[in-house]
DNA sequence: GACAATTTAGGACGTTTGCCCTAATTCTTT
DNA sequence: AAAGAATTAGGGCAAACGTCCTAAATTGTC
């Protein structure tokens, strides 16, 4: 196999396992079981395990552009593309209960472990933190960057506690109130047509 | 010194070392290490890494627990006790900047090991939980324990993200916002007098 | 089909891990 | 002061860890 093919293999492995387990919980020989390969080829493709994870962080960078970039293509106002962000709770509801978060929980583990690569990994949060300002942005609102910590900062509780609990009822509930919230945000700046009286 | 004395030392080691670096990261040379103990003597008091775990979060139950009454003796209101709650996230934006949640951050990192002490640290989640649904009750909310659920959400991920951009003030700001928000929900069950008009 | 480069396999290294044992020390009781 | 119990010290164990090496296998090139 061509060696970009199996180190992309690498990488999706030690991402999954990473989330599932844990960064440090998980071996050398935990992600070459799993991608079937041997040590001493996973060796050749990465010296050291925090070049997998720069590698994994780099990939979930990208694949998070990659979401954002589809969203806004999209075409559709601000508001549902904010929408968009909040749904990823509901349609990853089944793994934010088992797991919690990817960001928030790979941030959390490297800030304790005081690993280098925990500014890399913040990236991650800078992303997201990013994309939402620019949309509140659009949205005329004018604490534009204190929304948008605001949203993720909920998003990173309902996903705590919906680990804790292992209840998906209340990350529908909490997504729902997020909703409002938004919907409040939004006719604040843009107030819409009332629908009857006035 | 006494046993007991010596195994108070050694939990409280444990407890500060599993918030800072967390509970995998800690080895039992660092806890003796801490407490200037040998491993030996380490070995007499718990037999297992589990063993010290489970003692670290019982302290850590009674501590809350502790806690807790004392709100409750000062013999406040619901709404005040509530906000007692809501205060420790500045009391402690410290730690919180640098560490995350105490108990957050531990059973998220026990639910990725799989750990099966994991039952036993989500009760702090739980006896936080029932109090605050007690408080919630009290004020006359129907409601009561999604509220709870909602302000530990909320103050979850103040704390998650206050750790990762290192921003205190965003702890402040976040704050104040769920002190308006209480304040609206007590405002709903128990009107007050309105200043004027009216 | 030969040759070189790339990729893989599998074992071995030194260290650290959690855990366990025994001998020495300290404390308590008489 | 002696005897017994409680506590501590320090070494040692097998297993797992991250890392590294060399030889075999595969691939691509002419």
């Amino acid at each position: 196999m061509s060696a970009s093919a199996t180190r992309t293999e690498i990488v999706a492995a030690a991402d999954g396992l990473f989330y599932r387990q844990g960064y440090e919980h998980t071996s050398f020989a935990d992600i070459s079981e799993a991608v079937k390969i041997s040590r001493g080829n996973f060796y050749y493709h990465f010296k050291t395990k925090d070049e997998i994870l720069d590698a994994v962080i780099v990939a979930r960078l990208q694949k998070t552009q990659t979401m954002l970039d589809r969203w806004e293509k999209i075409g559709e106002t601000p508001h549902a593309r904010i929408l968009s962000f909040l749904h990823i709770l509901i349609a990853n509801r089944a793994d934010i209960k088992r797991y919690g978060c990817p960001v928030g929980t790979l941030t959390a583990e490297l800030a304790k472990l005081g690993h280098a690569a925990q500014d890399e990994a913040n990236k991650l949060f800078s992303m997201f933190r990013i994309w939402l300002r620019g949309q509140f942005d659009l949205l005329g609102c004018k604490n534009a960057d204190s929304l948008a910590l605001h949203i993720l900062a909920r998003s990173q509780g309902i996903a705590t506690l919906a680990n804790a609990f292992k209840d998906e009822a209340f990350i529908r509930r909490e997504v729902a109130d997020l909703e409002a919230w938004l919907q409040k945000v939004t006719d604040d700046v843009q107030p819409r047509q009332r629908a009857r009286k006035s």
